[in-house]
DNA sequence: TTCAAAGGTGCAACATGGTTGCAGCCGAAT
DNA sequence: ATTCGGCTGCAACCATGTTGCACCTTTGAA
């Protein structure tokens, strides 16, 4: 086995880098959140840790999370309920998001000509940009199925992702 | 006198429309909002609807902005910042923004050629966009300027505006 | 191998922004 | 003027995120 070495060792360097200390809790945590493709609020990584150590707390997950983030391995991302997910950063180049209003899949793509413009947008205003989020909310293709051959007030019904105080999101 | 209304009356005619009821703590949040052609949170206008009326509660200016925003008037934006700001929506029809995290100012743009882009996205990806948001973060040029004329240190200081848990913005 | 220093952990408490229950107030239609 | 139902403001509540702290663990040095 030994998967995902390359994202330890950089975790490792980083943390022999920065004088902390390497535990047990931040090798399993770094571990679970490699094992995962998800965009993982710091709450569902604990959930996921928790089953291969009851031990471990909540906060000791947030921070990790933190550090990884830090670290270059991981990264934030919001979508506007409120909550913070973290993204694989690491050969993960940036990239935007669609985010699914039904079933809260994410989408990610990414638009050379895009990020063009952007640039030349803020060049034009003379902003110096130091970072973008672009995020397009909907429905995504497997939803618009289910609405199809589903009856219209059940498909009218709530969503399955409520954004919680992000009816009209920004 | 008489200003702004034109969106004066469309709230009235939202609350008439709706069996809701015209009080004098809804006139002046709304007048006090269209007064301001800032980007405030519910908190901001809070303060400045208190030096005209001191009585005014927090949660009715919360759920003044609230119906402002299903009347059609008010526009919720999130920065990454985990509060919610307003903008004026009736004639300011959709735009991005650019957040200064030197000093919080928020510019606006819009590009059709970004907005048609993001549509083809989307299309190949089969997803029913309903609503999107592009955001870039950086310094804006005034901030820039004032970097220029001050010693690299104090420039180096902390940002004016911390994105409280968004050093990374999404 | 042992030990001290410094960092890490987990709990509980706190902070913040948003949201809601409720008793009493008030607008609007009659 | 009356009555119904919406409105208000307070305080309480909720969810995330963040932090203080007593105790535990890692690390590097002796």
């Amino acid at each position: 086995m030994n998967a995902n070495s390359e994202e330890k060792d950089i975790f490792h360097r980083h943390i022999q880098r920065t004088g902390l200390k390497r535990t047990a809790q931040r090798d399993l945590i770094l571990d679970v959140f490699l094992r995962t493709e998800e965009h993982l609020s710091s709450e569902d990584l604990y959930r996921l840790v928790q089953k291969e150590d009851p031990n471990i707390g909540q906060t000791t997950v947030y921070r990790t999370l933190k550090l990884l983030t830090e670290a270059g391995l991981a990264r934030e991302v919001r979508f506007g309920d409120g909550r913070t997910r973290y993204e694989h950063n690491y050969k993960h180049p940036h990239h935007d998001h669609m985010f699914c209003t039904e079933c809260g899949r994410v989408i990610e793509f990414f638009s050379a000509e895009l990020e063009s413009i952007q640039d030349e947008i803020a060049r034009k205003h003379r902003f110096r940009t130091t970072a973008h989020t672009l995020r397009l909310f909907g429905v995504c293709a497997e939803c618009q199925r289910i609405e199809r051959t589903r009856p219209k007030q059940e498909a009218a019904a709530e969503p399955r992702v409520r954004l919680a105080y992000a009816r009209r999101p920004e």
